[in-house]
DNA sequence: CTCCTAATATTGAAGCTTCAACCATCATAT
DNA sequence: ATATGATGGTTGAAGCTTCAATATTAGGAG
């Protein structure tokens, strides 16, 4: 599985590498950093509150929510778990269904609406503060390219082999 | 502090902002799941490793390695207590100084070394295979932009205020 | 020489994520 | 009816990170 001379970067790569993983390991403390301070929460704690309050009649499926969130179905339900301990959501039963709902209580959308203001700021000086229009553009769009190829690589066979 | 209108996001950086919270959430994931299954480490643990292995006789003092591995000290100093327990690194006190270095050991530098294909090969399939030479130029250099952007603000009043 | 401070690193507890095992429910075929 | 399997979700333990408190040591001030 692994006999082939391995493919190693280019010096071009190794430089593109190098501060992506930089900016993959900070830019998450930066967000957790400034929600703990002024929220006392997570930054997925937040993301996965406001994913709820723009959904329909804000709830989501555990398992569409935990999608949209990037998270594994595991992590989702723990989160639940203590958002619903402190009173931001609640679980519901889906009729026809095996699923279950996660809504946003009205306590949880208050507090989606309280935080919102700090957490946009925050985004605007640790990234767009930097970037023009056009740097924008280009953000979304690679964006987009890597995730395409994080997604097909992923699908195709998970990780490695 | 927050009595201002807040500087809601635009729609290109709603954009941006959510493909960029995407990656920086599954890219790591993506990579501590091949490490884990392969190797037995986390990701940041084998980066670690890998600094030390290109680092001038090995060595490293844990602050200047703590800087480089984008995490905290104390972060670190967990990692580098892991990584003696399997005798891949030790510690050493500097004479002339109150800092220490974190050392690789000969078995740490195989390890290095026996895990280093593997790892290349995912990052290839999980990003630079979808990228031509223009795009991981783009990413490099956009990539900079955004480190920059990030340190500076958080050297302004880490986070918010 | 001794006290004070700053720099460097370590530690333990608390909290979050992951992993694997498990439970519940619905669909299907026998 | 009932077994079978697949879907959706939960749970507990183990491991990692963070946070705050704590050593430890070097450099100066008096």
């Amino acid at each position: 599985m692994s006999s082939e001379a391995p493919r190693w970067l280019d010096a071009s790569q190794q430089q593109a590498w190098r501060t992506l993983v930089a900016l993959i390991t900070r830019l998450p403390a930066a967000l957790d950093t400034q929600m703990q301070r002024d929220e006392d929460m997570t930054h997925f704690e937040y993301f996965v509150l406001a994913l709820l309050s723009e959904a329909p009649d804000r709830r989501l499926r555990l398992s569409a929510l935990a999608d949209e969130a990037n998270a594994s179905l595991s992590r989702l339900s723990h989160v639940i778990t203590r958002l619903t301990k402190r009173g931001w959501v609640c679980r519901e039963p889906i009729p026809g269904s095996r699923g279950s709902y996660a809504v946003l209580t009205e306590p949880g959308y208050a507090k989606v609406v309280d935080a919102a203001p700090g957490h946009v700021e925050t985004v605007h000086r640790l990234v767009f503060d930097g970037l023009d229009d056009s740097e924008v553009r280009t953000l979304a769009t690679l964006g987009a390219t890597l995730l395409t190829q994080l997604d097909t690589s992923i699908a195709a066979g998970t990780g490695k082999a």
